[in-house]
RNA sequence: GCCGGUGUAGUUCAAUGGUUAGAACGAGGGACUCAUAAGCCCUAAACAGUGGUUCGAUUCCACUCAUCGGCACCA
């Protein structure tokens, strides 16, 4: 893919853009909403790169805890050769999805990510947030670990069936009542965004407290060393570990090197433009990581995109059900670029989603094997009967949609309009407007457009008849159905790259202006999307 | 229980205080043939319920029902 051709589609831009994945716990194999914020964040990403913004994409790992420790132990191996063995594997899944990741930051990399957390704790104390106190909670033996009333069965731990202790340990504690009117402010004037509005909603009610009562507490970020130390010694004190918040979140300024000699990145990256995280982890990223952030007086993120949770059948998936779906499934079965355009077109980016077998299967067929991937078959085919690959044309020569299309595009009705100009005055316009609102699925709604209009003019013309009386007309008609495609290929790209590319070298568009481009194409040897 | 959102064709979504509530997928039918029996055209198919405001409501309001989210240490 060259970028010298595409001057149609690319807005030429000179921002940075940085966008982080929440990490991942490693204590598990990586399933299909981990795949999701995967996806998304890389066609932003993506996306991003392409238009010429300067792109640091983030995602990592969260190694540290006691939950790592016991399921470490229940296969008879160290805490850290245990992390290695899921992160390989997380890597792997990552690469299968063509994930394009600037940098996988691992919160037991001592080098890369450890003096970031520890400076984070510092600033926290300069600012003199941070005080000792008594962590009350619930603690099972069994498990040793604190557990929450929400996990109690009949008042017991579900694993154990043993009642839990109430116990007293002094902790480090972190003064985040002092920041919720502040981020309550930064909410309402929009400094601080989170999509949708609604999660902004339930955060401004939660630090507004109910009935006249204050919500926001101050909340413990360390825990005494226990049998395994397997965490961040907090400084100058490394009787406690620091607990889950500071070491975690703080991967997103360590992974730009914020704590070691080198910030260079941290001054050039942050302040995150898109945080990508599930619904789950809202509360830790809308709260306590701005209180942190406002404590140690760095610059909030611009914005917390937060998603939905995939369900299978409209069911939570359970291997009790049975109803697992696994990424690797959709893989190998469709590809990889298959999955990608799902999840970027199939699913809002901001809410629940279903996902079934059935469901992809008739995505697949409708939209790529009869959508795109024929529409390349016959429009690349025709090329190459009648042209022998090559079709020279220009914008001016390009003949005119004449079906009605009722309701679609910005100008109601396209018929009078030749492709160029469509695209040029529409279909990118709005391409544009919607993946630079993160609404990845929009994005992709106005490619299918294109292709649906692409469809309609050889319905229109019918090349294939007109090539035996009317060749330079013919010539120019295919010419427009190769511009179009070129186009589809380019606004491909932050979705599905494998595909975007195989597209753009079949077309082989020369690369000179608009207005003259030569194809140079050859038709596919076996079509892109086979149907299934 | 409290707070907030949603409820439109088989499915996923859209729009609107007023002539025939749009689209896609799926289903049924048709004419074509460049193409992956794909593409194109046509057809059937919907405003959760009750009451209110209004000349007139699917659209505004209230209630009911259903459903989803939140109600702090769950990455």
């Amino acid at each position: 893919m060259t970028d010298s051709s595409n001057k149609t589609s690319t807005v030429v831009s000179e921002k940075k853009f940085y966008i982080t994945t929440p990490i991942f716990y490693a204590n598990a194999e990586l399933h299909l909403g981990h795949t999701y914020t995967l996806v998304l964040s890389d066609i932003l990403a993506r996306y991003h790169r392409s238009i010429g913004d300067k792109t640091f994409f983030l995602t990592g790992s969260d190694e540290h805890g006691d939950k790592i420790v016991r399921a470490a132990q229940k296969v008879y191996m160290g805490p850290q050769a245990f992390v290695n063995n899921n992160v390989a594997k997380m890597q792997e899944l990552i690469k299968e999805l063509g994930i394009a990741n600037d940098f996988f930051i691992r919160t037991s990399d001592q080098e890369h990510h450890w003096h970031g957390a520890e400076k984070l704790w510092h600033e926290l104390e300069k600012a003199g947030d941070i005080y000792k106190g008594l962590y009350k909670g619930l603690y099972c033996v069994g498990c040793e670990a604190f557990i929450t009333e929400k996990e109690l069965v009949d008042g017991k731990c579900p694993l154990h069936d043993t009642n839990p202790e109430h116990i007293e340990e002094e902790n480090y504690f972190f003064k985040l009542s002092k920041y919720g009117p502040e981020i309550k402010r930064l909410l309402l004037s929009g400094e601080f965004k989170i999509t949708p509005q609604s999660r902004v909603n339930e955060i401004v009610s939660l630090i507004s407290g109910s009935n006249g009562e204050s919500g926001l507490g101050d909340v413990s970020i360390s825990r005494p060393e226990r049998a395994i130390p397997w965490g961040i010694p907090v400084p100058n004190d490394p009787t406690q570990l620091m607990y889950v918040w500071c070491d975690a979140l703080s991967n997103y300024i360590s992974a730009l090197g914020y704590g070691t000699d080198n910030e260079e990145n941290f001054r050039t990256f942050w302040p995150a433009d898109v945080q990508v995280l599930g619904k789950d982890i809202l509360r830790f990223h809308a709260l306590l990581w701005p209180a942190f952030l406002l404590s140690a007086k760095i610059p909030l993120s611009r914005e917390l995109l937060v998603h939905g949770f995939v369900t299978s059948d409209g069911k939570k998936m359970s291997k009790s059900i049975g109803n697992v779906l696994s990424p690797e499934e959709f893989i190998s079965e469709y590809g990889r670029d298959a999955l990608r355009y799902y999840l970027a077109r199939e699913v809002s980016p901001v809410e629940d989603w279903d996902l079934t077998r059935k469901k992809f299967k008739e995505v697949y067929n409708a939209n790529l094997a009869n959508g795109l991937g024929n529409l390349v078959s016959r429009t690349l085919k025709m090329a190459e009967q009648y042209f022998g690959g090559v079709v020279t044309g220009d914008a001016t020569r390009a003949p005119s949609i004449k079906t009605k299309m009722s309701a679609v595009g910005a100008f109601g009705d396209i018929a009078g309009m030749n492709i160029p100009y469509i695209i040029i005055n529409d279909i990118l316009p709005r391409y544009h407007k919607h993946m630079s609102a993160n609404e990845i699925n929009k994005g992709a709604d106005v490619i299918w457009e294109l292709i649906s209009h692409l469809d309609q003019f050889i319905t229109d013309y019918e090349p294939f008849k007109l090539v035996k009386t009317d060749r330079d007309k013919t010539e120019a008609i295919i010419w427009g159905l190769l511009f179009g495609l070129r186009e589809v290929a380019q606004m491909l790209v932050p979705i599905m790259p494998d595909t975007a590319q195989r597209i753009s070298l079949l077309v082989g568009a020369s690369d000179v202006n608009v207005d003259e481009i030569v194809f140079n194409s050859k038709a596919p040897v076996e079509p892109l999307f086979m149907r299934k």
